[in-house]
RNA sequence: CGGGGUGUAGCGCAGUCUGGUAGCGCACCUGCUUUGGGAGCAGGGGGUCGGAGGUUCGAAUCCUCUCGCCCCGACCA
């Protein structure tokens, strides 16, 4: 634990890989793309998963469970979505022993066996909306793996509901992309774009997909959330049907939409430093760490002040630790906790105490030592992780804002490829768009709520564009 | 699947060319000392050297085959 971690600036993704293991937050498996999820790492995801779910219940939704075994044909029913899926699945061919007479498809997504439920459960526009949600595990079988990024296994929620018209599918489509909007803002201090994807980055099977996009600290994009109108797509390959006010059958409308364990890949490389983890306080397993300094018997009051004021700090809800392990020199104790995240840390030895104060110190402003009287300590504590909160989310929008520009031509585009969030106008040609990808590796990431749409010129044809769309190179 | 790299203790590596029965740093355990930013000394535990086969009196080392992992590309939340 005594090495330094790969600067950002030497190898951003060396670093990355740096954080989560001196973090603990995961170790690679012997399985190629599956990871093990440490104690750390599940806490974030834990209170990930709390506030998401709470967000769910109110916005009217239940939890199920469906199967992780799908029968390969229910991915054939619609057609967009096996093709998407197929180079992606992982298959169980044989099981007891024997060959089944059916393989059977590890989840990459469960719109399918889902419709197999819809459809029982569904009979009258008054079962309608049925709003679903599922935390699952899903298989999807990558070329390529990268810790909470893109690993074969993930963790995730995937929402899925089934209205009775067309407006409903695409209100609830927008109102959970909000809800992750908000996830992402107020709780992970990550700003996100919220917008609509274009057609051939949506997801397959859907009409229209939405998504939320961060700015990671290298300036490319992450894909945070997702959000799709599935139409009658779904619907219709498995017969999801209802009757209607008019007392004619109808397919129903469905939305699904998902966040998976990638948020704290992005959790990671929205905040942290060179230093280790910086996790935003709503969401760090750590929040404060009492570090007693001193030596053999003069450890004593400090402890046992430390100990007063965790029970204080945990009554008012912070998740508090004290640190007395004499074996160790307080400065590897130090480099520890930064590694590890812990939000804020106080210290607390022999001189402190004959000063009736305490050192607290911030994981994002670690040069930055404050003397605070014992009294006012545990309101301390609180008020620095609110601060902590706040100027995570500044900070990350001020880096987001000042790397995000408007180019106005394709040579500017090249030119500026690196550089961040590129506003352009395209004429909306799934062709060209294809084009800049394979010149440049610049992606459209999705057409932002917040940005303005005024006419312009395609940069690349010079034909007419109804406004701005993101390019980014991305995750 | 293509290109590159690499497998020796939990992690990082040396040893391989020139075969002689495995070592270093960190971590871990015990004891003493130490404590306001990565401690010191002493002692200790842990590896059938990725796997299989072969050559040899003898293989981490040479030969053959095989497997895994990492990085770069195509694919993707």
């Amino acid at each position: 634990m005594a090495d330094k971690l790969t600067t950002r600036a030497v190898d951003f993704s060396r670093w990355y890989g740096d954080v989560i293991a001196a973090a603990k937050l995961a170790d690679n498996s012997d399985v190629k793309g599956c990871m093990v999820i440490r104690p750390n790492g599940y806490a974030i995801w834990e209170n990930i998963q709390r506030q998401l779910d709470g967000m769910f219940k109110e916005t009217g939704h239940q939890n199920a469970y469906f199967p992780l075994l799908i029968p390969e044909s229910y991915l054939k029913k619609e057609k967009e979505h096996v093709e998407g899926f197929n180079p992606q699945l992982a298959m169980v061919t044989h099981a007891g022993g024997g060959k089944l007479t059916e393989p059977y498809v590890l989840r990459p997504t469960s719109e399918t066996i889902i419709n197999r439920s819809f459809k029982l459960w569904i009979q009258s526009y008054r079962d309608l909306p049925m709003l679903i949600n599922q935390w699952a595990n899903v298989i999807r079988w990558e070329m390529r793996t990268r810790m909470f990024l893109r690993t074969t296994e993930f963790l995730w929620q995937e929402g899925h509901t089934c209205h009775e018209t067309e407006a409903d599918a695409e209100e609830e489509t927008l109102k959970m992309l909000e809800v992750y909007r908000v996830f992402a803002e107020e709780w992970m201090a990550m700003p996100v774009m919220a917008g609509r994807k274009t057609d051939s980055e949506k997801f397959a099977g859907a009409n229209r997909t939405y998504s939320i996009e961060a700015m990671m600290q290298d300036k490319k994009a992450l894909q945070a959330g997702t959000s799709h109108n599935l139409g009658q797509n779904f619907a219709k390959a498995f017969d999801t049907v209802f009757q209607g006010r008019d007392g004619q059958q109808h397919h129903v409308w469905q939305t699904s939409w998902g966040v998976s364990t990638r948020l704290i890949g992005g959790l990671i490389m929205t905040h942290s430093d060179d230093a280790g983890l910086v996790v935003p306080p709503k969401l760090a397993p750590q929040q404060v760490v009492i570090v007693i300094i001193g030596k053999g018997e003069e450890r004593a009051p400090a402890y046992a002040r430390a100990v007063q004021l965790a029970a204080e700090l945990k009554k008012a809800g912070v998740r508090v630790k004290i640190d007395n392990d004499e074996g160790k020199p307080m400065g590897a104790k130090f480099y520890q906790y930064e590694m590890e995240g812990v939000c804020v840390r106080m210290d607390l030895g022999p001189k402190d105490l004959a000063k009736e104060q305490c050192v607290l110190v911030r994981r994002d402003d670690i040069k930055n030592k404050l003397s605070v009287p014992l009294g006012e300590a545990v309101a301390k504590c609180q008020s620095l992780l609110e601060e902590m909160q706040k100027a995570m989310f500044e900070k990350a929008k001020a880096f987001r804002d000042a790397n995000t520009f408007e180019v106005n031509s394709y040579d500017e585009l090249k030119a500026r490829a690196n550089d961040g969030f590129l506003l352009a106008h395209w004429n909306g040609d799934p062709k060209i768009e294809a084009q800049i990808k394979a010149e440049t590796k610049l992606t459209t990431r999705n057409r932002p709520f917040s940005l303005k749409q005024e006419p312009g010129k395609c940069i690349v044809t010079g034909e007419p564009s109804v406004g701005r769309i993101v390019f980014s190179m991305a995750y």
